[in-house]
RNA sequence: GCGGGCGUGGCGAAAUUGGCAUACGCGGCAGGUUUAGGUCCUGUUGGUGGAAACACUGUGGGGGUUCGAGUCCCCCCGCCCGCACCA
């Protein structure tokens, strides 16, 4: 072909008419639907992309995640797989009721719009989704199970209502998950958090701290290390010991939780929480309005002031004395901010030698520092630095001279046969607070009667359906606004049918997201959130994919709702994601896309510049997919050109080869093609195979674009288009790229297969690149005649050999050493030793 | 402060178990096609020296282990992330 020719070629490779006309055709062709019959013996696969919240129309980062999940899940529909790859929406949650507060809509109206804007959009952008699945958390269908797992959680004892200090967010006029506090600050509007004490509903998850810190082992190499080590600390599993103290003038002890109980001796005084009830409770009368008036200042502080370290400490003394039960020691009760009324009990020990919290509090007040381990750093009561490390126990009575450890062991049998104590765990998880006071979310199925306290709404009567509210105050004004529909909230009891009223919170929306995973398995059942069958056949999900901001929040709900699940005998399995990618953020210029750095890049603009093959290409040629993209550095128009080079090979290739049969059918046999290239071929697809089930999407990629080098130096100056080996690499090709750019790839296996009817005939080509299947590399083209042998003299490269693989090491350190670019380099030293690595390295070691 | 991760060409990035550093792409340079530009095609491209062969040098800095280190170990510098009074 001339270059003229070529010139020709490349006007007609259009990405928007191909896309447009492969659209349309798929659209009927239901492509991509997951098998439930029990008689279909192909291995399954389960993949999930992390559901999207439906805020507006997709956006870059939904681009890449998308490109990267659908690659995969393409990967495997090719490989022969029964694939469920659905698709949903996270549609409950605070920007629709903003929205539509802004508005004056209704929350309903502005969701369901934009997760039709975002369905068209993700049809466009050619995602291999199962259609047929298709769920919205907000339809009554599927939150009628969320109302309905509370109650299950509730029949357990894992659903509770508990009053106490929760995080309130001024803005949006809710109170928050602990999950759900970012920095002290508000996770979705940013604004800084208060503590309030208020009553309100709790799944109890620190019941199963222990398992999901256990299990997250088994996880290690499937997951990304830093969400297992982020899931780890914010489990927060600290050991240490109960220790009971005397309190002068109250009859109860009162319990602290020590890491350190080997320092027991070393307690100086004693601190309490100043805004618990203990506090309160503790406080002698002549100290009550310096309490009263501490407190008031504690309270008036945000959690971002008060968690501050580099603020002094404050405190007041009680008036009151806690007896130290090792060795009758009175020391000073104090309330103090440092310490946290909702960690172990509130109440600690202050150890200020060997704590440097302790350590600061007592040289603010002027309270005795003792030192029980003797480390050999300064005396901590000059230096002010505590000494935390180990060291040898003194002042400790029957603990001295032991080190810390066996000091540790001594002091908890010690306390343990006295009464005084015990062995303790502590965690700095906290139970999840569910409760929202916000309209657009899943009502609380539990009714408040004045007789009969709190019912559960019978299985029968689910679901509590949202009530419309069309038109009514849906402002945050601190209580739910579900509180103003009197005929909803005002029912008879289930229980003694007298009146009574709807519980009206709503639940946080990442209740919606802890099982959607299971819902996909049975998604239209309706007699259970899943059937049984169907997620034992497909769940757990062998590959989640989705960005790592969830790697505590909905990660650890999901585990969390899998382990009660496995505990109720529903599902099988303890973990619910058994492999977990995050793909990185898609940033422009250096700083992440906002609105107010006016850095946003449209997708749809994007598509409308490149077409969607070369977007998707470039998510996924632009680095690992868990790296960051910036996208300034991109350039989308490389991957339209190497797209159109692949489409001319298929162009060339159907042009020259019209009266030949479709090869891949069976109408013929690659054999007779040019060797070299048939080799190139096929190592093409050993290593894009290769690269792909590692996940190294660039690499595959990479290695595509290799291959499309190769075939066109063939077909320009080599075997020429008509060669079975250059369709062979073509239809290879074809197939590969479908992984990435699926319209392109549609387009020139249509092309390859002469534009033959959608219904294939037996024997006839495939109707759908989807349906082809993955190429297989033919072992007998990856061997290799010869390789190439390095060959080094003190570790630098001095000549290169051809030589057969098999070669023996004797031969190839003869041959080795008769090179002449080694006979230049030795120069007349003496050899002193040859390490051979046959057949791809000989290092010769001279002096 | 504590914990974790990462530093490779001008840029995005490659590199089984330690074994040819910089694959692939962008950008640059040169050439071909073209009236021209663009498109397309080919070649070239870490740095220094050299006409070339080639030599030296080179993966944040310093040290170590090894025949051999981007890769393993120690120290330092820089950047990023998580947690941050959790007893």
């Amino acid at each position: 072909m001339t270059a003229a020719e070529n010139a020709d070629e490349a006007q007609r490779y259009d990405p928007r008419e191909i896309q447009d006309k492969w659209q349309a055709r798929w659209a009927e062709l239901d492509l991509f639907r997951a098998s439930d019959d029990p008689a279909d013996t192909r291995e399954r696969y389960y993949l999930v992309d992390m559901f999207p919240y439906p805020s507006g129309d997709l956006h870059m980062g939904h681009a890449e995640a998308y490109a990267i999940g659908d690659a995969m899940a393409r990967y495997w529909f090719l490989r022969g797989r029964n694939v469920l790859h659905p698709i949903g929406w996270d549609a409950f949650g605070l920007p629709a009721e903003n929205a539509a507060i802004r508005n004056n809509s209704h929350p309903a109206d502005w969701t369901y719009a934009n997760i039709e804007t975002q369905a068209a959009s993700f049809r466009r952008y050619a995602t291999s989704f199962d259609w047929s699945r298709r769920l919205h958390t907000c339809d009554p269908e599927y939150y009628r199970w969320n109302q309905w797992l509370f109650l299950r959680f509730y029949e357990r004892g894992l659903a509770y209502r508990k009053g106490g200090y929760v995080n309130w967010c001024p803005f949006d006029q809710t109170v928050l998950a602990n999950e759900q506090v970012i920095g002290g600050r508000c996770e979705r509007c940013g604004t800084e958090v208060v503590r309030r004490v208020l009553t309100q509903w709790y799944f109890k998850i620190t019941e199963y701290a222990d398992r999901l810190l256990a299990d997250a082992a088994e996880l290690e190499g499937k997951w990304p290390d830093r969400v297992l080590l982020m899931q780890r600390n914010w489990i927060g599993r600290s050991t240490g010991a109960s220790v009971h103290f005397a309190v002068e003038g109250r009859d109860e002890p009162v319990t602290v939780f020590t890491t350190r109980p080997d320092t027991l001796y070393g307690a100086t005084f004693f601190v309490v929480a100043a805004d618990s009830p203990l506090a309160s409770e503790l406080c002698a009368p002549d100290r009550r309005a310096e309490l009263d008036a501490y407190v008031e200042q504690v309270r008036k502080l945000t959690d971002i002031e008060r968690q501050s370290t580099e603020r002094e400490k404050t405190g007041v003394f009680l008036g009151v004395y806690a007896i130290n039960p090792v060795n009758d020691e009175r020391i000073p009760v104090w309330a103090a901010d440092y310490v946290l009324p909702d960690y172990g009990t509130g109440a600690i020990m202050a150890v200020p030698a060997h704590d440097q919290r302790d350590l600061d509090f007592a040289r603010r007040f002027g309270l005795p520092v003792r030192v029980v381990v003797e480390t050999g750093a300064p005396d901590p009561a000059e230096t002010g630095v505590a000494t935390a490390g180990d060291g040898v126990l003194v002042n400790s009575g029957p603990l001295d001279g032991l080190s810390k450890a066996d000091a540790i062991a001594r002091i908890n049998s010690i306390l343990a046969g006295r009464g005084l104590g015990e062995a303790a765990v502590t965690y700095r998880l906290r139970d999840w607070l569910v409760s929202r006071q916000r309209f657009w979310g899943t009502p609380i199925p539990i009714i408040h009667c004045p007789s009969c306290g709190e019912v559960p709404v019978p299985e029968e009567s689910l679901p509590v359906v949202l009530p419309d509210l069309r038109g009514a105050d849906l402002a945050p004004h601190g209580v739910s606004p579900l509180a103003a529909a009197t005929d909803w909230v005002n029912v008879f009891c289930p229980k003694c049918g007298g009146p009574a009223k709807r519980d009206t919170d709503t639940m946080d929306t990442f209740v919606d997201s802890a099982w959607y995973i299971l819902r996909y398995c049975s998604p239209r059942y309706d007699e259970g959130p899943f059937r049984t069958e169907d997620v034992r056949r497909w769940a757990p999900v062998d590959l989640y994919v989705g960005g790592v901001e969830h790697a505590i929040l909905h990660l650890l709900y999901s585990r969390f709702f899998t382990k009660v699940l496995q505990d109720m005998g529903t599902v099988d399995f303890s973990e619910p994601f058994t492999r977990l990618i995050n793909q990185g953020q898609v940033i422009n210029g250096g700083r992440a896309m906002s609105k107010s750095l006016g850095n946003g890049v449209d997708l749809g603009q994007q598509i409308a510049l490149f077409g969607v093959d070369a977007i998707r290409l470039t998510m996924i040629f632009a680095s690992p997919p868990e790296d960051d993209i910036d996208w300034a550095d991109m350039h989308p128009e490389a991957m339209v050109k190497f797209l159109g080079r692949v489409w001319r090979i298929a162009s060339d290739v159907a042009a020259a080869s019209a009266h030949q049969p479709f090869a891949a059918a069976g109408g013929g046999s690659f054999a007779d093609g040019d060797t070299e290239l048939r080799k190139i071929t096929h190592h093409a697809v050993d290593e894009v195979t290769r690269q792909v089930e590692g996940y190294h999407l660039n690499v595959a990629v990479a290695r595509l674009m290799e291959l499309v080098s190769a075939t066109r130096k063939a077909i320009d100056s080599g075997a020429g288009a008509g060669d079975p080996a250059v369709r062979e690499a073509a239809e290879a090709l074809a197939v590969m790229l479908s992984l990435f750019a699926p319209y392109t790839a549609e387009e020139c296996w249509e092309l390859l297969s002469r534009g033959k009817p959608a219904q294939p005939a037996p024997g006839a080509p495939a109707v759908s690149v989807a349906k082809a299947a993955w190429p297989a590399a033919d072992p007998a083209l990856l061997v290799q005649e010869t390789v190439t042998c390095v060959v080094q003299v003190n570790g630098k490269v001095r000549d290169r050999l051809e030589v057969p693989p098999a070669i023996t090491e004797d031969e190839l350190r003869e041959l080795a050493l008769a090179a002449p670019g080694v006979a230049r380099a030795l120069a007349g030293q003496a050899v002193q030793r040859v390490i051979v690595r046959p057949p791809k390295l000989v290092n010769i070691v001279a002096v």
